[in-house]
DNA sequence: CAGGGTGTTGACTATCAACTCAACTTCGAC
DNA sequence: GTCGAAGTTGAGTTGATAGTCAACACCCTG
């Protein structure tokens, strides 16, 4: 599902309309017409963060992860992280070594698996290889 | 090192002046000024990668790694892996999955090992564990 | 001390992202 | 049919980013 999309569908689930969710978000609700028309690219992080924050609250969802998934499907790398990976040059030569083998969104799970269990698991079928 | 003298240190190195590394890159040399002189912030990617493609051939250093020291100094991260993470969910929230673990460039590198070898490497002494 | 090569500075400018504002439309309830 | 609540649109504003341009200062060499 793309932003915009995704947003009126969060923000009618929430049952607020673009006037009610842009007075608590504080920005004009006109432009929040225009966002979830596409007619203008994903808001700031600062903007996404507070209407995810409504959202969460709204819908009793964790407001961390539902800003994850707004800002990504913005198109933006939470900031937070983007500074981690400015300030860490090794971070982001580990990045590379994964190089074009980490397309899909299976390696990403396949990648974190690894990390939390310890063990690297085959791609294929999912079963522990070493 | 930081960003400005970095530069400032290379060129030299490369033997050039600022007018002559500056016609080269397509910028006016005053800017190349600032820059080195950090009273301006870092250019643009675009002009980092120009400024890097004229050293690299000037220093006989691979572009691709210079260019990705000298973006990483200018505290951006390369586009082609901004946009990588922009599209993939995944990789987002495989960097979260890794945590506050990872801080040190040791840890990062420590990373990069096991990608590489398939092995997991125990951080504290350097040895195979699994 | 004249003149070319080098570097620095201040003021200004163009472009773009991220919005706001005024005006209009659309739709359902009464 | 009108009223209010909801949504859409075009034009304009604002601040930040990424530079340029004109002017000046500092060498060194002849």
């Amino acid at each position: 599902m793309d932003f915009p999309l995704r947003l009126r569908t969060l923000r009618r689930e929430a049952g607020l309309s673009q006037r009610g969710l842009a007075e608590r978000v504080n920005v004009d609700f006109t432009y929040l017409s225009k966002i979830e028309n596409g007619r203008v690219e994903p808001p700031s992080e600062t903007v996404l963060k507070n209407i995810s924050a409504v959202l969460a609250e709204e819908l009793e969802l964790d407001a961390m992860e539902l800003s994850d998934e707004l800002i990504t499907l913005a198109g933006k790398i939470p900031s937070d992280l983007a500074e981690t990976l400015a300030r860490n040059p090794g971070a982001v030569r580990f990045l590379r070594s994964l190089g074009d083998e980490v397309r899909s969104a299976d390696e990403w799970q396949r990648l974190i698996q690894e990390q939390e269990t310890g063990y690297r698991v085959d791609s294929g079928r999912g079963g522990i290889v070493r």
